[in-house]
RNA sequence: GUGGCUGUGGCGCAGUGGUAGCGCAUCUGAUUGUGGUUCAGAUGGUCGCGGGUUCGAACCCCGUCAGCCACCCCA
């Protein structure tokens, strides 16, 4: 016996009884991309990392402590070699969209990926070093638009509805222009200043870092001093608040329910105006579904033109998989099952299950022979419908036994009579 | 990255100092070529890994790895 190995930490493997529950969701989710007109795009795993740090923010913790680093066995032992695995999809999208020129050939454009994505975060539940997140990008000088921004918010709303989950809540926020943001920031700090002894430590360092998490920190003592300051929208120039109340417009008229939340705020650097997240109290401590919003500035930021905006979301799809809890959806059952009575059947029973195979016919059979009670068990755990069986009588008269696995009643027949009667 | 809890046959668990059991699953059999129920029997574990204490450890101690829960962070 050779050293054995596991998975390493914080992976998971997809083994072949969660795939109908994955493929449920993925084919849900490209049906509802189509319908929205939205087209996949797929970019590499990896990265060059400064791509990550420019869009997501250098402070943020993602940038900081979680980006998964390449190593090049070229370069020296330490060296890294300046690729990382992606945390995320939005920038990879971003970096191709403004490579490929897009903007030039297309004033909207609307892209969406599913794929792996990789944190080196602690493990817990819901939380995962490589995870899934499928989302949506669209992109484009004209993408400026409440009707887009209502427009991908009812995408991510319905895409979960029509999976089937009910106990999700949506909330939505802006933070306005990035001067908005900017004078926001500035007077949470005055705000905030006089309280700060009180703080929790985490938020202590929050309002240097990024002043805007500590509206939605956990602590007890933060939320009474952030609900204290009574935040508004008043911060916000007319522009950024006309355009928000269109968005809340067209969220109604679709018949989207939300909450309004004035203390929602992304963790990422790149979000501005609409921001809005997806949670499910079932989840326990890693409630979000999935998250999105504006970013405004993003594509100038990382090289592409001024006029460009875009809006996206993405969601966490082993999240959505733990909400929806056990997915009942019927396995393609095994058509037949073929079983040779004794040795000398084996030769002419491989012949028919590959005629079965032929003649589209989902077939297996056991090799390894074994009793006939046997073969018919692991026929039994099959779920094939139909078992075929072959004995000497079956080779002598060349057909073959054909049981009704449900009903239990059987009748030799020749191969072709057979083929005819499964496909019926 | 921090704290707490956990780690025993494939899975779920019991066993808290004298070298391991239970349920499910698996396999075999219950008259000659036949499943799902039932009955009888069988296989399977150096108790996550590495040290230590002890005459003796699954059980106590230390370390380590992994999982879970929370913090943190975020999808």
């Amino acid at each position: 016996m050779g050293k054995s190995f596991s998975l390493p930490r914080g992976t998971a493997d997809i083994l072949p009884s969660d795939i109908t529950a994955w493929r449920y969701l993925e084919s849900s989710a490209r049906q509802f991309f189509s319908v929205y007109n939205y087209k996949e795009i797929r970019t590499p795993n990896f990265e060059e990392t400064e791509l990550f740090a420019r869009s997501m923010g250098q402070s943020s913790d993602v940038v900081q402590k979680q980006i998964l680093s390449l190593r090049s066995q070229k370069a020296d032992a330490a060296e890294d070699s300046g690729l990382a695995l992606r945390p995320e999809g939005t920038a990879s999208v971003v970096r191709s969209y403004i490579q490929n020129n897009v903007d030039r050939k297309e004033s909207l454009s609307k892209y969406f990926y599913i794929g792996p994505m990789f944190r080196g975060e602690r493990p817990q539940k819901g939380r995962l070093r490589q995870f899934h997140q499928m989302g949506v990008e669209a992109i484009g000088p004209d993408s400026a638009s409440p009707y887009l921004d209502a427009e991908v918010i009812a995408l991510a709303v319905n895409l979960l509805k029509g999976l089937g989950l009910k106990g999700f809540t949506l909330k939505i926020n802006t933070l306005g222009s990035k001067e908005d943001k900017e004078a926001f920031s500035k007077k949470l700090r005055e705000d905030l200043k006089p309280h700060l002894a009180k703080l929790s430590d985490e938020s202590k360092q929050r309002y240097e870092r990024n002043v805007f998490r500590i509206l939605d920190s956990k602590s007890k003592e933060d939320k009474a001093i952030v609900k204290n300051l009574k935040l508004d929208h008043s911060y916000l120039s007319k522009e950024s608040l006309d355009y928000y109340t269109k968005v809340k417009e067209n969220l109604t008229a679709l018949g989207v329910a939300f909450e309004e939340s004035v203390d929602l705020v992304r963790g990422l650097d790149y979000y501005t105006h609409t921001v809005f997240e997806i949670c499910d109290s079932s989840l326990g401590a890693q409630d979000a579904l999935g998250a999105g919003g504006r970013y405004g500035t993003l594509v100038a930021q990382l090289g592409g033109s001024d006029n460009v905006e875009a809006i996206g979301f993405a969601l966490g799809m082993e999240r959505i998989l733990l909400a929806l809890g056990k997915v009942d959806i019927k396995q393609s059952a095994l058509d037949t099952f073929v079983i040779a009575m004794d040795d000398a059947a084996v030769s002419y029973a491989f012949h028919v299950l590959n005629k079965l195979r032929a003649s589209n016919i989902s077939a297996d059979m056991h090799f390894k022979g074994g009793s006939a009670k046997s073969q018919m068990r692991i026929a039994n755990k099959s779920g094939a419908r139909f078992t075929v069986i072959i004995g000497a009588q079956e080779v002598q008269n060349k057909t073959v036994t054909l049981k009704d696995m449900d009903s239990g009643e059987q009748e030799e027949l020749a191969l072709q009579e057979a083929i005819s009667k499964i496909k019926s």
